[in-house]
DNA sequence: GATGATTTGTACGTATGTATA
DNA sequence: ATATACATACGTACAAATCAT
């Protein structure tokens, strides 16, 4: 009599089977779920999660929702405080100094190993996809340019062949991201990010790892002075 | 009916219950003793942990035992495989350089990040801490040694004045541990570790934030080396 | 500040998928 | 290879805590 439940799949499809990644589980498919819902903007800082609502607009019960609920609590996009439900992350400006400051200095991290240990191959991928991005900076496409951007980064992480600091990196940008929404919309963001980019990979591409740490680190805490005064209010 | 049950507390206290962090929910207080026992080396890599023996053992229902597992599983304490269990665990050889690798990072840069802001306080209690385990390494007390290390790394990162670095340079740790059982067995290897630690210490309260990073990079690349082949066979 | 409504935390039952004989 | 056994994933029920009035 559940099954019949199970096997009115239609509803659930719409909202989360995706079919093609057919083999995990519902609070692993719900966690990306919700995880996008936040990255999108759909459910803001400080926005409360109720178990019961998501329940039904997942159409699941309540136990896989809060497995997911855990998941994401464990990786800080949002806060969970017993007998109080979860709510998506809200970051103090203290706390969102300090994320901004670990992504500075992992980041930098990243990009010094990377000037070490990358392939020819990925170096030269780098290359071409910073090339690319000198027209889409010229045409002023913040949207294509933030894609272009976040894969730059990630190529970075990826060619630092170390795949706990780039699950960090990953994880940091993740956390970061609902305050970066804005990023790109100030005037001429991009032409200069294009420009401290290409320091970055300059230094990459000569190996040159102490200057490839200092051109992401600087490139980082510009990015971060973009964001002056984002902080929640902070509580308690 | 069921009341009963929790009013025998009687077991639940011999396992869980502390009744000093009474205010927790049983997941969490399941999550904490479970990586004690793993970090004590009670479950060692790869032991298979199963929902039915632990709710058994530690008095509790299935559920809230596997809200730990997945808290646990997001910490990277443990790998759960969808319909497959949770397991305590293992590294390859490729991932235990990656984690030592990051390590040794993050304990530089948080050297050079504490070189540059401790408070005055901070650099006189890292100094007296260390200049008392010259006392217990010359005793070869290797298991006191062994915590004040722990506490002497700790106050490093708390003298970074990052949280979300310092979480991640103890989560780094807690993941390492059950590797590190060992460590200090070599003979000799306390009076290194303490020289080790002088240079660091030299440089964080001369506030030579370049010399902080290079000597605990230093200290973390031997502590690595000592660590040669610990590796699990790959599980592929 | 007490009472009622809502919501979380936990227990338990059932079905499906994985492993094993 | 088939079938059996078993462990996990999910749904549901209820108690206790939080919150809103």
């Amino acid at each position: 009599m559940l099954s019949a439940l199970r096997a009115t799949g239609d509803h659930l499809d719409t909202a989360l089977n995706t079919r093609e990644t057919a083999s995990s589980t519902q609070a692993e498919r719900l966690a990306e779920a919700i995880a996008d819902a936040i990255l999108t903007g759909e459910y803001a800082p400080g926005f409360h999660l109720e178990e019961g609502l998501l329940a039904e607009r997942y159409n699941v019960s309540r136990t896989p929702v809060r497995e997911a609920l855990r998941n994401l609590s464990a990786s800080g996009l949002i806060e969970t405080r017993p007998r109080r439900g979860a709510t998506v992350a809200t970051a103090t400006s203290a706390q969102l100094e300090s994320l901004f400051g670990a992504m500075a200095e992992i980041e930098a991290t990243c990009a010094r190993l990377a000037a070490m240990s990358m392939t020819p191959i990925e170096r030269r991928r780098l290359d071409s996809l910073h090339e690319g991005m000198i027209e889409i900076a010229r045409r002023d496409d913040r949207e294509s340019y933030a894609a272009a951007n976040v894969t730059f980064h990630m190529e970075i992480y990826s060619g630092a062949h170390n795949d706990v600091l780039a699950d960090f990196a990953r994880s940091l940008r993740r956390r970061l991201a609902p305050y970066r929404r804005a990023q790109f919309r100030a005037e001429g963001r991009l032409a200069r990010s294009h420009a401290e980019h290409a320091t970055v990979v300059a230094a990459i591409l000569a190996c040159d790892a102490g200057a490839a740490h200092a051109a992401m680190f600087h490139h980082m805490s510009l990015v971060e002075d973009a964001f002056g005064q984002l902080a929640a209010p902070s509580r308690a």
